[in-house]
DNA sequence: ATTATATTTCGACATGTGGCGAAATATAGG
DNA sequence: CCTATATTTCGCCACATGTCGAAATATAAT
């Protein structure tokens, strides 16, 4: 349904293309993508809504919690082509090898915990 | 040099897209694109300065014509799986089939003649 | 040289987009 | 039921982008 336009106008910002890149092979709830991008927890949920209508990302609600994780069965052929080439694109970016060290930290504590530290900001 | 949110960037619009793809295959001169889209020349001449500088397309200038072809030798390989991706996509967007006919028929007459109609609208 | 003309650059404008904070929503836990 | 809280929606703002027409540029033709 969602057509080649709206599937790249999805990924031309860089910050949904971060996002992107951070879901390779895991869910993430949305504080550890706001954690990641460093941006308002309002802002990211609208990157994400923008991903999820061009079908390149799938939520799961989960209590409170909202997990995200990149589409699998029900995505286009389009959407799954491009997803794995940005995914394997090794220069996407200046972020890409910091992004992967601040995940690894990021994925070390609980969101919970990375919740409890937004709020205290 | 430029990196993927470029290149994606310079995808992410409508008019674009059909460009890159009238494209395949083919050299066209700035008022045959003109006559395919429907635009002022000037702003197709933005657009492809656009696609230009992401190394989608790249131009020769032969008299007074310029001609812009995708690019080859000097993509980036991004560049280069991302035309591939475009071009093998069957369901880029409504005008698809509309634009195929229409660039058959532009193909007829020379490059003289559509510039002559223009300039008499 | 002067004129014609294909393209680009420039200036202006309307619209689109990314960002935030505040308010609304939904759900867990007391 | 009431409170806490993770996320989304809304309203707003600054800035980017697509478009055009006019002016500038470069080249062909007379």
């Amino acid at each position: 349904m969602p057509d080649l336009v709206t599937i790249i106008k999805a990924l031309a910002d860089e910050n949904r293309l971060r996002a992107v890149r951070a879901l390779r092979g895991r869910e993430l709830c949305v504080c550890q993508i706001t954690e990641l991008l460093g941006l308002a927890p309002s802002t990211v949920s609208k990157h994400m809504a923008i991903l999820k209508q061009a079908r390149l990302v799938e939520g799961r609600k989960n209590g409170r919690w909202m997990h995200y994780r990149l589409s699998s069965n029900d995505t286009p052929t389009e959407a799954r082509q491009v997803l794995r080439w940005i995914c394997g694109s090794p220069s996407m970016n200046s972020h890409v090898q910091q992004d992967d060290r601040r995940l690894k930290e990021i994925l070390k504590i609980s969101p919970e915990e990375i919740c409890k530290r937004q709020r205290e900001k």
